[in-house]
DNA sequence: CGTGCGCCCTGCCGCTACGTGAGAGTCAAC
DNA sequence: GTTGACTCTCACGTAGCGGCAGGGCGCACG
């Protein structure tokens, strides 16, 4: 009883130099060897091989697949749900991507020509809010990302248009405020705060207070945040993260 | 004029380091140096850039972009069309993942259990006839395949099940004729290719009798493809792409 | 005028996730 | 008992960069 290491390979649909591989490092051991030292891969290897599989195809390292595999604390059903919502988070990403292109079309159809900056952001170098839910849930376990990549998933190319405008409006207050000396904790800025809130919301998942003061940690934890504020002004990372912070202990 | 290699890289989301490594191969040789031998790169280049980025997201290998962006007679429009078409197949692909999923949560809630090659076939080695159309669209440029993906991105978990069905009862009556012996050119092998071409047109796309031919073909050029066929029955390949040709030769 | 500081250069070694043999044993079939 | 398909274990090769060393630019600031 089960199955050699071609058969294996084959039901995946992976080369039998991958399971070798996957073998030596670790990631995937099979069940027995036959007395000839021949690799026999039971039901519940080809199950976990199924899960390997999958997460690498969301594009996770080996040693990540690792790491989430051997989790104790994460049954059969836990997986299959993390995995749909990655799953949904990667279309929504194509999404973006085939709004991106079909923008170009008809920027090329019309004979407009956008600057190359224009270009890039068409594609958007993801929207760090977007973002951020999904580092959230990438080891959470909440349901804040897929929810998330469900709405984004229906937004046109018109949604992130008014997306964009409304986010970098905000942004723009952001800075206006930090020049003008406020203080973080002040009425202004903790305002703003809650705009940043409700926007989130708006757009793409319902951000409790819990859940803001996380992001607000991640913006200084996570360099691409902080860069992506610090960018803008030397200081906003933190001057929004303060805020928010306030803000979250004011209102809640 | 042009913008430095730093500048360029923050503008397309990528380190200098790919920068450098793209000019090393040749994929992307900025248009000129600075006295001091500094990069720049100007706006043909950026949009050479976006164009490599897209195709990598798509899994193309460098030296297989190379070969797609110096083909001198594929203009900017060609490149946006079979982009998007590449970007919708890719998400008809994780549709089809999302429903495996979902098709595993349910399995798992009601208790079912699945043999590993059911668990696998859930995501299914893509099914040869979608994947055909792919094939035929990736280096030509008809829109068979992008109204393929277009479709097949729309259909629900149950749809997939009944396609599903649909193919392997079809595939086991080929294999039925095939053992009784019936010509590739009798009415019953004619009849069974008539009724692949339109199970083809009925779920993924518009299949003539000239795209039918032309999949014959593949089916024995392509290993994949072939494999698919002979793994049921010797010759088989063969048997389908004789009564495929024949069909078309009697009714075109 | 020099002296940081940030950006740029060219090697070059390292890493991941395998591909691709080489050389040898295994197993079922004829 | 031999053939052919499958398996084993080294072991080196490859793609697409990451990251660091050692060294030039270039402009501001005192």
């Amino acid at each position: 009883m089960g199955y050699p290491v071609g058969r294996a390979a084959e039901l995946a649909g992976v080369t039998v130099r991958t399971l070798h591989h996957y073998d030596e490092i670790g990631l995937l051991t099979p069940g027995g060897r036959s007395a000839a030292g021949y690799r026999r891969y039971d039901d519940a290897d080809l199950e976990r091989l199924q899960r390997i599989l999958l997460y690498r195809e969301l594009g996770f390292t080996l040693e990540e697949i690792a790491v989430i595999l051997d989790d104790p604390d994460t049954d059969p059903r836990a997986h299959l749900r993390r995995q749909h919502g990655l799953l949904l988070d990667r279309i929504a990403r194509l999404r973006q991507m085939v709004a991106g292109v079909e923008f170009l079309m008809e920027a090329h159809k019309v004979g407009v020509n956008l600057t190359p900056e224009e270009k890039f952001e068409a594609f958007g170098d993801f929207d760090p809010d977007a973002y951020a839910a999904e580092a959230q849930e990438r080891w959470g376990d909440t349901d804040a990302y897929a929810q998330s990549a469900r709405r984004t998933s229906g937004y046109s190319k018109d949604d992130w248009v008014r997306i964009r405008a409304e986010s970098e409006d905000l942004n723009a207050r952001w800075v206006a405020a930090l020049d003008a000396g406020e203080p973080a904790e002040g009425r202004v800025a903790m305002d703003l705060a809650e705009e940043h809130r409700l926007q989130i919301t708006k757009f793409y998942y319902d951000c409790s207070y819990e859940i803001h003061t996380g992001l607000a940690e991640m913006y200084l934890a996570d360099e691409r945040f902080t860069a992506n504020y610090e960018n803008q002004r030397a200081g906003l990372a933190r001057f929004v993260h303060d805020a928010i912070l306030a803000n979250a202990v004011a209102r809640a």
